[in-house]
RNA sequence: CGGGGUGUAGCGCAGUCCGGUUAGCGCACCUGCUUUGGGAGCAGGGGGUCGGAGGUUCGAAUCCUCUCACCCCGACCA
């Protein structure tokens, strides 16, 4: 491995004895658990800030999990019979004007391109803050017969939407996501799809994030502007508050009506086509962050990381790095290259080095110097539990395979258990309002259906209800606030 | 929109009140030597249109006017 790539650190300088921050340049989260976000995102170099307020640089620490996450999700999405392509950035503004409900929702948040090549345009275009519009348009050239259907469309992109408070990953002005959109002949497919494509995402959030999710119906409130209704995955951040990870909405008629989109079914009759459509986004990055990543840095889980392992080779002479880095290259000598790297700079300290590879969240770091050759063994070292164990040579490759699986597992371990105790069960508003502003989550009974009473949740406790859960419990109880019986529990929180 | 604050090297800052050689300091960066099992030391070095424009002056980072950007508080919104 050439040492001619090395990214340099963020420089990180301490301020007086009062400041919060400590020698790493991370705060703790007890501290400040916004600013150790953002110290997070900057040391373990995921992103940075751009010279326009509210987007940013994806560095190539950041880049790389999404690259992950595009892999996982894409074979997801294939694997259900999803086919990728991709539309235009730009959409004419009349396009998002033809469902009502739609250019309400989107139009205060879009960024508008009024001029080009140096004149006035007739119509101007808006950048995509999500892509029906122009999808649906396509579609109205794209199925005429009931064998069109089911259409199972995705697209990687980038979408703008104008934020007012931005937040690197969370929140930016643009991100990048995938949406998918799908047309199907009967309401019950559509519903079969929206169904399917939230779970695909629960599959995704537990299997290859590590992260446990509530999966449910947002209230109308809530829900996708021109959507029927929209299913979304919830999660629980270390700080107690919730953060919608992944939505999946049944649009039905409704675009098809706007764009025209009919086909001919079997009984010779023409009908409008229902529609789906489901995104997540790099959101999920901020996501991962804030479910595993601890004082000393990021935590990445191993499904999720593009470098699950980095040898830091350690030696005093010339002789012993030969030694030791010959004995690291012909250990290694048949593996992937995109499973491991070996850290052979040598202009810093080993110290720096475990530190540094700590900080962004490699899974298992392998230390060896001469003791370790001499003994034929190395060092490996877990992030997660930061444990050390020592292990042969002999069939390491096979050895490390099953300590990140070891870590997959207990990483999503560590955040159910974090997130059962932290979820309550509460009958009386009064009990809610001496016990929301600590974090959790809330099984609460709630007349969801009448917006006035989420309203008054909001102005009172800043909490929303975040889903209507699909695995309630059958129980009835009366709503915490009208006492209007109610049935099953609705989960609510303060969230981001 | 109102009030307050800050703009000086990649990052964090001093210098501005009271104008005066070549604008400093820490970290980072480069070179060399010594180091290397949990963030090394010493020596040398590179890097600045002092946010921008205009003015006062023999002379402006410093004084005056205008302007831009960002941050905090309030208002608005959720």
């Amino acid at each position: 491995m050439s040492s001619g790539h090395w990214r340099r650190e963020p420089t990180v300088s301490i301020k007086g004895q009062d400041s919060a921050i400590m020698a790493k340049g991370i705060t703790k989260r007890s501290d400040d658990y916004s600013q150790w976000y953002i110290d997070i995102v900057r040391k373990a170099e995921m992103a940075e800030h751009s010279p326009v307020k509210g987007c940013m640089i994806i560095k190539p620490t950041g880049y790389g999990v999404w690259q992950k996450m595009q892999q996982h999700l894409d074979r997801l999405f294939q694997e259900t019979g999803h086919e990728n392509a991709y539309f235009p950035l730009f959409v004419p503004e009349s396009f998002l004007k033809k469902e009502a409900e739609h250019v309400e929702g989107f139009a205060p948040e879009c960024a508008v391109v009024t001029h080009a090549g140096g004149k006035l345009l007739e119509e101007p275009l808006v950048v995509r803050p999500t892509s029906e519009t122009i999808i649906w348009s396509a579609y109205k050239d794209w199925i005429s017969s009931y064998r069109d259907l089911p259409l199972l469309i995705n697209q990687w992109a980038n979408v703008c939407r104008w934020e007012m408070r931005t937040r690197l990953f969370l929140r930016t002005t643009e991100f990048l996501w995938q949406e998918g959109h799908t047309a199907h002949a009967t309401h019950e497919e559509a519903e079969e799809e929206t169904y399917r494509m939230v779970h695909i995402y629960q599959k995704f959030a537990e299997e290859y994030m590590a992260m446990p999710v509530h999966v449910g119906r947002k209230t109308d409130r809530e829900k996708f502007a021109g959507a029927l209704h929209t299913y979304c995955i919830e999660a629980l951040m270390q700080d107690g508050k919730a953060l919608q990870a992944g939505t999946s909405h049944h649009l039905g008629q409704n675009f098809a009506k706007a764009f025209e989109v009919m086909f001919q079914d079997k009984d010779k009759e023409r009908k409008y086509v229902y529609g789906t459509s489901w995104g997540v986004s790099t959101r999920l990055i901020g996501a991962m962050i804030m479910t595993h990543s601890d004082d000393n840095g990021l935590v990445i889980p191993p499904k999720l990381a593009s470098l699950p392992v980095v040898f830091v080779p350690i030696w005093r002479s010339d002789e012993e790095e030969a030694q030791v880095l010959g004995a690291a290259r012909e250990l290694t000598k048949d593996w992937d290259p995109l499973f491991y790297k070996i850290d052979d700079r040598d202009h810093y300290k080993p110290g720096f080095k475990f530190n540094q590879w700590e900080l962004k969240g490699i899974p298992i770091r392998i230390e060896i110097g001469p003791r370790d050759v001499a003994n034929h063994q190395i060092v490996a070292v877990r992030r997660d539990t930061g444990e050390k164990i020592t292990l042969p040579m002999e069939g390491l490759r096979e050895k490390l395979e099953a300590m990140l699986e070891d870590i997959q597992q207990n990483l999503l371990a560590q955040a159910r258990k974090r997130v059962e105790e932290n979820s309550y069960v509460v009958d009386s508003y009064e009990d809610y309002k001496a016990r929301y502003e600590d974090g959790g989550f809330f099984h609460v009974f709630l007349d969801h259906e009448n917006p006035a009473v989420e309203e008054q949740l909001q102005n009172e406790t800043r909490s929303t209800i975040r889903c209507i859960p699909f695995n309630a419990q059958e129980e009835e109880g009366p709503c915490m606030l009208t006492g209007k019986p109610c049935k099953g529990r609705v989960i609510i929180a303060q969230s981001y």
